[in-house]
DNA sequence: TTGAAAAGCTGATAATTGTCATAGTCTCCC
DNA sequence: GGGAGACTATGACAATTATCAGCTTTTCAA
């Protein structure tokens, strides 16, 4: 049995911080813990939500299959960040699968719960739909760097987004480490070009890596190159 | 003097439609009128903005400049959509330039007045949500489409999209018309190629054109394409 | 009406990116 | 500890897309 929703932390980063006393119990007594292992999803696309996943612990990729067969990945979900909302709150089925990155700890609250809240509690809503606007005006600016910028500055972008979103170890390498065929799926591009410009970057001193692991060599470059030098 | 809000037919189509009488008095009270010429701005990204836009007529694009000097068209906006709800929402200056794509009609609605209702009426701030959940899934469609498709696939989607949002004249063209720059920056690529790929597609039987305008011939096989043959 | 500016068009060429093939390396399970 | 399978890496080549240059057509205002 999870903690009460009541103490959980987590809930200071997301919209549930709104919620009342009440509310709160409500959740923590519908809610129930679940743990993810790595490449297992959340649910998938296509999906019938029948509740949201508040993220305890871990990184959860967000993405949506092409015609072409290939994964895009819209989204990174960390700590603290609330999955599946969009589906419960449009009542659509799931438009993009979850699926985590490294594993997870997650919380399952009921769509009942959070539907009732939103009906109730207009500060609530009001904050779910400050996140959401949040969200709306990320996805524009992906849109943006997706069709205005080449492969090479994508990935110098995810490099630092990574950075700054997740942090680095002890050792200067970025926290979250994704396979290169992940960071393939979150710049758009194909995995080996990938691989080669990530070559590329270790080459001229931008990065530095280690199996999987890249860290950050040489910041103040990287920013100019995603600015087009 | 624009006519009442309370029977506007626009805010069937928006958020609007979840206000109290009272509340729709009082954004009838607030809202002014304006008539926008063709290739003038509503507001430039980073502005300030004091409220939001309901379109009564004509259609806006909202894009953003990116690094490369290039602009990127997000989104197209028409007839009972608002424009501006997500800078309001959020409190942050705007992330998109809307600019008049022909000549509109639009009604400027004071945040204030749209605060006040989203403070007091769970309703319309869910039916706001709704809404919003709805542009995050739809942007979240473009990442992935402008990251996995080619430009040709990219071109033949936007002309389906045209028909499908904005329909057809009497003579079979395209009811928007948009120039070739304007398509381009829809699907983020460069003029000329947009203009050659047209070009291919006239060619090819798929499409008929006259001037700027376009008309669809063979809407079959432009699914096709988009589809991936 | 006309002439300048904007928009549309096309070719040549370069740069970027994808695809296919192949080989090395890592991981993890028996 | 070893081997199958997944992941990483690199080369060669093809396809896509951008850029530059020059030209024609359309638009629009004086």
């Amino acid at each position: 049995m999870g903690s009460r929703c009541e103490n959980c932390i987590v809930r200071q980063f997301n919209s549930l911080r709104a919620m009342s006393k009440e509310e709160l119990k409500a959740v923590s007594d519908s809610k129930t813990t679940k743990t993810i292992r790595k490449g297992e999803p959340l649910f998938e696309e296509g999906d019938k939500l029948n509740g949201v996943y508040c993220v305890r612990n871990g990184v959860s990729k967000l993405s949506k299959l092409s015609s072409n067969g290939k994964d895009q990945i819209v989204k990174l979900a960390s700590t603290g960040e609330v999955i599946g909302q969009r589906s419960v709150v449009a009542q659509e089925c799931a438009n993009l699968s979850a699926i985590a990155v490294n594993d997870m700890e997650v919380c399952f609250i009921p769509k009942e719960t959070i539907n009732h809240t939103l009906q109730k509690n207009p500060n609530f809503t009001l904050e779910v739909l400050r996140h959401m606007a949040h969200d709306l005006k990320e996805a524009d600016d992906v849109i943006v760097n997706m069709s205005q910028k080449t492969v090479k500055q994508r990935i110098a972008e995810a490099f630092l987004y990574l950075k700054n979103n997740f942090g680095e170890d002890e050792n200067g390498f970025l926290a979250l480490t994704l396979s290169r065929e992940d960071i393939s799926n979150v710049v758009g591009t194909a995995t080996e070009s990938a691989i080669r410009i990530i070559s590329e970057f270790k080459k001229k001193g931008l990065i530095h890596t280690s199996g999987k692991k890249v860290g950050i060599k040489n910041e103040r470059k990287l920013v100019e190159l995603v600015e087009g030098f």
